[in-house]
DNA sequence: CCTTGACCTTCCCCTTGGGGGAAGCTTTAC
DNA sequence: GTAAAGCTTCCCCCAAGGGGAAGGTCAAGG
């Protein structure tokens, strides 16, 4: 299995496989004699374990982490909760961030006529005017 | 008035105040004799539009943008407005992402017992297990 | 007068998660 | 045989600065 076939079986890119690989999220690839990269379905299971953490929203170093924990015989769904719970809160957090930009934004274009006049009131609020 | 001083009144870094007049995204302070930057209260004006373009989550090329529009006198409210609505537009995609994040994550974490097991039903489900 | 500490300057490297593309090899298909 | 497609490594690029080095300047104190 080329990167290529690997990229179609996990939907990555060749080059996010490398990233992943070169970063150490994943367990280097095999090479065969001409250097090329071959994978094998554990590989594979690997790249979508991380796949699916990017797409919760961890980090690549947090995805690692949930994969050699998801590999650690030893582990403890404590520590795999804990880390969960963490990354919920750090989501709470951005958006909260995000709701509240968009609060403070809403009522002011609100008041904008969005006309051919200059006058404008998210130009003055920016301004530090009519605070 | 020097560069600390600068951010002092602004609550911007000196750090950040070189930068934006390096990405032109204020006009360059003038410089006295010994090259030190001086700033006068029209460049502060400036540093201070475009932290609160950042605050509400704009990029520094839309507070660019935004500023330029400020000083603008052909300006129209609507143009204004329109970048304002757009940016709104983003912000609640990404809300929108982040909520199905935490909607996806939440159920899964809540299955788990968070003990000293190593069964985790959040692992299983990073695995594509018990999908 | 001289020194020391606090400024200031530019410059370069670092972060996240890859994308784009060059240069050079190999393999595949006709 | 040759051309296209695939693979490799390598380096530069994005946003928005932070950290810190090397070196010039300024103000205060002994």
């Amino acid at each position: 299995m080329n990167i290529s076939q690997a990229a179609a079986a996990t939907g990555l890119s060749a080059k996010t496989i490398r990233y992943y690989e070169q970063q150490g999220v994943v367990a280097p690839a095999e090479r065969s004699d001409n250097g090329y990269r071959t994978y094998s379905s554990a590989h594979i299971d690997e790249l979508k374990f991380i796949k699916r953490t990017r797409s919760l929203g961890f980090s690549l170093e947090e995805g690692r982490d949930l994969l050699r924990l998801a590999q650690d015989p030893n582990r403890t769904s404590a520590e795999v909760k804990n880390k969960a719970l963490e990354h919920i809160e750090k989501i709470t957090e951005q958006i909260e961030a995000l709701d509240a930009m968009r609060a403070a934004l809403l009522p002011i274009v609100e008041q904008c006529q969005g006309d051919e006049s200059n006058e404008c009131p998210i130009i003055d609020q920016l301004s530090g005017r009519s605070q």
